[in-house]
DNA sequence: ATGAAAGCGCTAACAC
DNA sequence: GTGTTAGCGCTTTCAT
């Protein structure tokens, strides 16, 4: 049998089509019994509205777009269990779109996410993306949308980050303070603003405590040059201490550090990390943990309220870091 | 002002809205002129149509429903990709479920991707779903159904997966070619199909060769046991290899053979693998291949053939694997 | 407490 | 080559 609409079952019970819809939507003029009849029915022929139809009335999708970059295997998949843990319980649907780190590919999704009407959207920005521009059609269309993770701060929306420079000041400190002041910090790429932040608080860190260190410290890691860049200055530069940026580049440079042996014993490590990587090496590594999930949790929360008042204000949200010492033998 | 419909377009050019739909679809009735000028006006005022009215009429939305048990940081990423890969040219939108490996949810979710009336569904099974008369539903209601990774072979629907049994045989193989004889397996929840399929290839070919075994050299992990059976197991068992089922234990595995002071040298490793943690730990780790990238691309384009030929046959399609030798030293 | 009827934005017969 | 019209499934005003 076909499946059932609102009409199908009216005709059935012999009602309204707007009393039956009335009566699924528990509302207060429909007696008691009648509301019983329809649900009994409801459920006997497994009725399930057509949400786009709805909508259709509605003018509300019920979708919250996701639009990610490209695929973290450390990062994203705690993000959206955050972002899914979230929505579950409010009724959105989660549409998922990935950017592959195009600006081009972005301002098409953004189209896209208008046809599908989005309720609101959540986005990490694509490397090359250096304006909101293309995103303010979401403004005008009066869809909430808030950044996160990788972001660029502006008036116009609101964000959902840690504080990166704060994270990497700790870190570095951590080093620092045990004693360490030959420290090599490793960076992801280096026009994302995540890594100028990190870079920032590791540097400003540095500074403070009057430890030297010149631009060769700094190794940055990008598409092009792989891990070559780690490998050889692993080899050929003297320190006795890494401060590691992200959970991918730990996974990087770890088996380099075995391979010299220079790990565990020699050398001191801290990372930025998601917390789970850490505990899965030997010896465990010491680490600011910050938490996709909570990222997730905290961004999808701000969206729906944004949804809910539809008026609101943009905040740049920080969530907090902590330093997490890991006995390192 | 309000994002403009097709009628507000219509009523700019002096046309009527028919002829701007079929303009904008490129319809051959329509000549060039006007094509031109409506594209004109629908670029000049970012028209967007709306989807869930599109659908509305065509009788098809355009999504494809993803239905995920859990986020499996080894194996989820590399599929969401692949599947994203074979969905962005072919003009369906992904919506994305997390079951959280309970069966109760995914009947929920079930009755949700009804309500948005996807046009398809990929699904990787709940660890307590033992049956998939609830996905039936799809079946009466003609909405393809592929399943993936953790599936439960049935007639009624097609699935996508390796070969477990073959991946597990081929990887102990390589083992005992190597001259061990004293092997260990280690494997996740002894509930799944995927898990069962594993042991028996891992059995069969031990058997095969006349290695001795006990059921003492099958670890089993699962929510709660943790690691204790692997910890415990491998300070206290005599061997001189392992077999590792997935990424997620050789993850678990690893330090603690290293605390142990069991590898490299003792020890020989050969695991199951998405491809990625082998060249990341030290010594890399020899391992069978699996592709989770190529899951996820195989089962989405047989699903979009299904949904585009609407008659179709199941079949369960094996995704081909291959032992990949890394120098483990 | 229930029914009748209109309309959301779009497309596809069917005219002309 | 373009216009007219009806209708997808649902909600909501207005009437009874």
């Amino acid at each position: 049998m076909k499946r059932p609409g609102i009409k199908d079952l009216a005709k059935m019970l012999s009602l309204n089509p707007s009393t039956v819809s009335r009566a699924l939507s528990d509302h207060p003029d429909i007696k008691q019994e009648t509301k019983e009849r329809v649900r009994a029915a409801a459920r006997e022929f497994n009725y399930q509205p057509n949400l786009h139809a709805r909508f259709f009335r509605k003018k509300t999708s019920g979708l919250i777009a996701l639009i990610l970059p490209e695929f973290n295997m450390f990062f994203v998949p705690g993000l959206m269990d955050g972002i899914n843990e979230s929505l579950v319980n409010s009724g959105f649907s989660l549409i998922v779109f990935f950017s592959d780190n195009q600006i081009e590919r972005e301002k098409e999704i953004v189209n896209h996410c208008l046809s599908w009407v989005v309720d609101g959207v959540l986005i990490s920005l694509a490397e090359n993306t250096n304006t909101v521009d293309h995103l303010k059609s979401f403004k005008s269309a009066g869809i909430p949308l808030v950044m996160l993770d990788r972001v660029i701060f502006s008036p116009d929306f609101s964000s959902v980050t840690i504080n990166d420079e704060h994270a990497a000041y700790e870190a570095t400190k951590y080093l620092i303070s045990n004693d360490k002041k030959n420290i090599l910090g490793i960076f992801g790429n280096s026009n994302l603003e995540i890594t100028k932040q990190r870079v920032h608080g590791f540097k400003s860190c540095l500074d403070n405590y009057n430890v030297p260190y010149s631009d060769y410290d700094l190794i940055f890691k990008d598409a092009l040059s792989g891990n070559k860049n780690i490998e050889s200055k692993l080899r050929n530069t003297p320190y006795n201490a890494i401060f590691i940026m992200s959970d991918e580049l730990l996974m990087d440079t770890y088996p380099v550090l075995l391979k010299n042996r220079q790990y565990p014993g020699q050398v001191s490590i801290v990372s930025i990390s998601d917390g789970k990587i850490p505990y899965q090496l030997y010896p465990k590594i010491t680490h600011i943990r910050h938490s996709g999930y909570e990222i997730g949790v905290t961004a999808a929360n701000t969206l729906i309220q944004n949804i809910k008042n539809d008026t609101y204000e943009e905040q740049n949200i920080k969530v907090s870091t902590a330093l997490v010492e890991l006995e390192s033998v």
